[in-house]
DNA sequence: GATGAATGAGTTTTCATTCAT
DNA sequence: TATGAATGAAAACTCATTCAT
């Protein structure tokens, strides 16, 4: 349920090249023999879906196109559709990267948190991460409403959501990372659009007092 | 920050009528019969900001286009473009309404509280309302992506956050109304995506916890 | 063939209200009594038909609409409807007050000539009229292609042609006036388009050629 | 400034070929017929220039859309918008194909140019080119136009206006270039639209005067 | 008489997707 | 393998015109 930003789509984690996508149309060649040729940009793939969570960050569902797709990852058009066999499933297995990204993004914040303290002001930062957070934030929260009426997208808000709640249940146990998870939710989501934000004195006892005991 | 659904919008669900009129004036002879054309309808423009709200609700700011609004109001397509300027135009207008809309229902939704215990149970029920707030729910979120945006509607959320927070606070102090706020944001997202929806023991100690003393 | 600036739309020559146009298909009202509510903006047809020779010179024919005439006009679009039967009709009837009002400039712009030296003086004034003349060229220019193409147009530039002929023969034959036409016309379309206007000198030189004895 | 009839576009008048394709994937038996669709063609790009100057030359500017763009080259609709980023776009390329073409025109009317004489003839003919010279005519005057208000037209404009007084000075210095260039316009133009054209000897004339002695 | 509302046709443009190469 | 060309569908929007009031 958290999110910051990915690394610079430099050197990703070479996806196995399992090709699900384009042209399945398409009468095999004779043979059907694995030329290499496609070797020359390996990560091109993986480039795409960036470019694309890009766009949705940016535009919003609403405006991810493959042609923006394509101008921002610097691949000629037919390649978008080449290497995804639709914009849905583009949009499916780029929201898929951006989950698996962060949850690796959020394990880590809490890598080197060892007190109670530490742990609260993690949180606090999270909700103030600001711009550096945006991207992730807006990102997770068009998932969201893209899951709302594609099924298909569920399973990854599930992903989500339990990598995220399983995370903070170290910390707080299952209920409280329910109720953490919740109020985290709310308080960025505000964040991202209040002009007045919040003081970190008042996240952070908005924190505490869902972290304490019952009222 | 709340929502419930608005009444029925009139008699929807009336396909575009598909009227072929034009140029026959001087093919009626005396006796041609009048067509009902162009019936008297004042409240066409809110008949279509209401059927916006629908799609929107159903199909996403994204899925948003003239012909399903258009459709859905039981209006020809050139009605719509008629009274609103652009599509932008008209999610805007369509956004205010439901944030005007909801203030009264929020309100109202307390108009009988008289007790803590009583005040719990609405927001209780306002997180578990199920598929009869589903629609508003939606809607609020989807106006919170499209403000993230587009500026023009950040005096719409502000309104309705402002609004909520006002209500609540009547209960709670500001203090409190924000951390509420923003906890029954995050609950309501997540109940509505969840398979495996909170109990309501659960959904009240949250906001027990919120409302209470400093952990 | 000439043009300038009409007069400012202030007091118009008080068209016969001979209404040609507008509501062909009405049914008369019982009686057809005449009512005379209509005297409160008795100028408002030649208030349209000013406008749209205004949009006319500033888009071209072809972004010539209803909408921007009553824009540019100042009334409400079923204004221009009713008074004009149709858009083409509006823009005939634009062009031909347009011819009017030229011809009576043109006439006008001879007036107190005496010599032969004056004569081309006002020639060459003509050519480089500057913007002061640009809307009544430009028109001019509009009107003649319009006219190639809708032949009901072909009477007003022959009235157009066959007057200003006729004024300049007055001071060089039927011939010379000829020929001097084509040429003015010529640099004028030259003048309106150059970035590297000629000198008033070769203007006067090229006039007294096709004035002066054979070559 | 001078334009006669380029070659015509190929194969025209071959209506849209309405070809339904489409998703037919996974319709396909295995004995599927091998509908002829997108025929290589290389050159289709300037076809819908040639078809863009005729539908211009024969409807205006004003009457010019992609529709009957599309329908004049024989090319589907779509095939139009996505050659050419705009329908503005298309205009001044096909405008700047016809000065092209007609440069290399213009300057092969005068190559067996030996004497004044034939000089003088070849300017006649031109006038009084009767419907062969309509078209290019016609377009010349719209490019005049168009580039009034258009300035990225001007350098067309003014392309042509050097090009073809270039041709003429050689054969009557730079200043006669201009006043016959401004002379040839006019008449032209006014060849165009009357419906009593003038003797080929006062065009002969008109011509010999601009050419000879100051008056 | 005059006008705001309304509408169907048509405009430009965008776009997902297909396919020849 | 990869891509530029191509295309049908549909999007947003414009507009001449009609009509109830």
């Amino acid at each position: 349920m958290l999110h910051s930003d990915p690394p610079p789509p430099g050197p990703p984690e070479e996806e196995t090249p399992e090709e699900t996508a384009g042209g399945e149309c398409r009468a095999a060649g004779p043979g059907g023999g694995r030329r290499r040729t496609r070797r020359n940009d390996p990560d091109r793939r993986t480039r795409i879906l960036d470019a694309a969570l890009d766009v949705i960050a940016e535009y919003g569902v609403a405006g991810t196109t493959h042609r923006h797709i394509a101008a921002r990852a610097g691949v000629p058009l037919g390649s978008v559709t080449y290497h995804f066999a639709s914009l849905n499933d583009l949009q499916a297995q780029a929201f898929a990267r951006h989950v698996e990204q962060q949850a690796t993004v959020f394990e880590d914040l809490f890598k080197d948190v060892a007190t109670h303290e530490q742990f609260v002001d993690v949180l606090v930062d999270l909700v103030h991460g600001g711009p550096a957070r945006h991207r992730s934030a807006v990102l997770g929260f068009e998932l969201h409403l893209a899951a709302l009426r594609d099924p298909g997208l569920r399973s990854l808000t599930q992903t989500w959501t339990e990598g995220s709640r399983g995370v903070l249940a170290r910390f707080t146990g299952l209920d409280g990372a329910a109720r953490l998870d919740a109020l985290l939710e709310g308080m960025i989501l505000h964040a991202l659009l209040t002009t007045a934000p919040e003081s970190r004195e008042a996240t952070r006892d908005a924190i505490d007092r869902t972290l304490g005991p019952p009222g």
